[in-house]
DNA sequence: CGAGATTCATGTGAAGTATACCTTTAGGCTTAA
DNA sequence: AAGCCTAAAGGTATACTTCACATGAATCTCGTA
C-alpha cells in the first residue's frame, strides 16, 4: 500500500506541471492590468479622485451584468486609490461590503455591524439595538478628518431583502458628520433595480452613474489569451481551446469570470488526468462540471429546512405542475422522517420563494381562479445533476 | 349570452413568540489597608 | 472600603408562528336579449 502511494506521488512530482501559476484563473485574483475597461476605470477614478483633496466624491452607481468586471475595476481602481493617499500620507479609506452573502450584510444592523467591524470595533452578531451599533459605526467614522468611499457590492439583494431604508441614511449621513465625508458606491447585477428605489434615495444614490456592457468574444478571447499566458505552461492549451472558451462566454452574456472559471476547471480536469495538453474535450466536461458544482454548493450550504423543503419538491418532480399546497403535504412527512420540526405553511410560502431566488427552483405565482391562488413550482436543475443533489438531500437529512 | 358575484387555495402583511445573545446592575465574596 | 466576579434583569435581532385579510381568474348566477 505505501508503496503504491509512494510511487504514486513520485510520478505525480514528475509530471510536467500544467499552471504556471493558477492564481491568476481564480475570481478572488487581481490582475495588474486590465483590459478593455479603460473608460469605466478612468470615470470611476475621476469621479472617486477628489477624494485625494478630501473632497467628497460623487456617491456613483454602478450597473452591469454578472462578469463584466465591475467588481474588478473598482477594486483596481480602489487600490491605486490609496496606494497614493498612503504615499502622500492621505486619510482616506475605502470598505468594500458584499451585500449578497447571507448572514454577512443582508440586514441593516448586519450591514451596519460588518461596517462598524472594519473599523477595529467588535460588534456582536445580535443583542445590541440597531441604533447602537449605528452610532459606534458613526463614531469611528466621524473619529478623523478622513474621507471614506463605502462600496456595496450586490447592493440589489440587500435592499431586496432589507429595503431601501438603509441606503436613505448612508446617504444622509454626511451633514451630521463633522470631520469625516463619506462617500458611496452602489454595484447592481440587475439593470432595473434603480426604478423600484424611492426617488429620493436613487437621486442621492445616482448622483454619478456608470454602465458596464458585457465584453464580445473578441475581447473575451483576449483576456483569456493574457491570463493563460500567465497561468499555465508553455504548450499546454491546445489550439483553439481560448477560442471556443470565449465563444462560450459570449453566449452566457459575456460573462468572464465564467470564462476564467472554465478554463481552470479545464485544466484541473487535463491534470487529474495525467494529460499533457488541454483539449476541447475538457472544456466540454469543464463546462458541466462547473454547473454541477455550483448548484451542488448552493443546495449543500443551505440550512435544513431549506433542503427538506428542495427535496419535497424534488420528489414531486415527476408530474408536470404542482402547487405549494402538494408540496407542503410532502414536506411535512419529510420532516417526520428527517426528525426535523415542520415548519408552518406560512414559512414554507417564504421559503419557496427564496429557493427561487437562488435560482434552484422556478416559482411564480398564479391564480387557478375557481381553484384559487398559489404558486406554480418546478424544479430548475439541470436534470443530469438531479440525483446528485437528491443524493445529498439525503445525506444531509439523514434519510435512508 | 354576458356582466357581475362567488369561491377557493394560498399569497402576504402585521403582530406576537421563542431563542440566542448582548449590556447593565446588584449582590456577594475577596482583598488590601 | 475598594475591587472583582457572577448571576439576574432587562434589552435586542432574527427566525419563526399566528392571525387575519387580500388576491384574482375560473366558475356560477341570474337578468336580459
Amino acid at each position: 500500500m505505501g508503496q503504491d502511494l509512494n510511487n504514486f506521488f513520485e510520478k505525480f512530482l514528475k509530471k510536467q506541471n500544467m499552471f504556471k501559476d493558477k492564481k491568476v484563473l481564480q475570481s478572488a485574483h487581481l490582475p495588474n492590468e486590465i483590459l478593455h475597461r479603460d473608460d469605466q476605470i478612468n470615470q470611476i477614478a475621476q469621479i472617486l479622485a477628489p477624494a485625494l483633496r478630501l473632497e467628497r466624491p460623487s456617491n456613483v452607481f454602478i450597473y452591469g451584468k454578472t462578469g463584466t468586471g465591475k467588481t474588478l475595476s473598482i477594486k483596481h481602481t480602489s487600490q491605486q486609490l490609496l496606494d497614493v493617499a498612503k504615499t502622500r500620507n492621505i486619510p482616506l479609506k475605502i470598505v468594500y461590503v458584499n451585500c449578497k452573502l447571507k448572514k454577512i450584510a443582508d440586514t441593516e444592523y448586519r450591514l451596519i455591524a460588518e461596517l462598524a467591524r472594519f473599523f477595529g470595533k467588535a460588534i456582536p452578531p445580535t443583542g445590541l439595538p440597531t441604533d447602537e451599533v449605528y452610532n459606534i459605526f458613526f463614531r469611528e467614522l466621524d473619529r478623523e478628518k478622513k474621507v471614506v468611499i463605502l462600496v456595496l457590492d450586490e447592493i440589489d439583494q440587500l435592499v431586496k431583502k432589507a429595503g431601501d431604508q438603509i441606503i436613505y441614511n448612508l446617504t444622509r449621513i454626511n451633514s451630521d458628520l463633522k470631520q469625516a465625508e463619506l462617500c458611496l458606491v452602489g454595484i447592481s447585477n440587475d439593470l432595473a433595480f434603480a426604478n423600484n428605489l424611492d426617488p429620493r434615495v436613487k437621486s442621492s444614490l445616482s448622483e454619478e452613474e456608470l454602465v458596464f456592457p458585457p465584453y464580445n468574444a473578441l475581447q473575451i478571447q483576449d483576456i483569456l489569451q493574457g491570463r493563460a499566458i500567465q497561468a499555465f505552461s508553455d504548450g499546454v492549451l491546445e489550439q483553439g481551446v481560448i477560442q471556443k472558451c470565449a465563444a462560450y462566454a459570449a453566449r452566457e452574456h459575456g460573462d468572464i469570470r465564467r470564462a476564467l472559471e472554465l478554463l481552470r476547471v479545464a485544466g484541473e480536469l487535463a491534470e487529474r488526468k495525467g494529460l499533457s495538453a488541454i483539449t476541447l474535450a475538457e472544456l466540454d466536461e469543464a463546462q458541466e462540471k462547473i454547473e454541477k458544482d455550483r448548484f451542488v454548493d448552493v443546495v449543500f450550504t443551505q440550512p435544513k429546512q431549506f433542503q427538506a423543503v428542495l427535496y419535497s419538491i424534488i420528489m414531486m418532480e415527476k408530474d408536470s405542475a404542482f402547487f405549494t399546497g402538494d408540496v407542503y403535504d410532502i414536506y411535512k412527512k419529510i420532516c417526520q422522517k428527517a426528525n426535523l420540526r415542520p415548519l408552518t405553511q406560512r414559512r414554507v410560502s417564504d421559503v419557496i420563494a427564496e429557493l427561487d431566488m437562488l435560482g434552484i427552483i422556478n416559482a411564480r405565482v398564479i391564480s387557478k381562479g375557481r381553484y384559487g391562488r398559489t404558486r406554480e413550482i418546478g424544479l430548475s436543475l439541470p436534470t443530469e445533476i438531479e440525483p446528485k443533489i437528491k443524493q445529498i438531500l439525503e445525506e444531509s437529512l439523514l434519510l435512508t
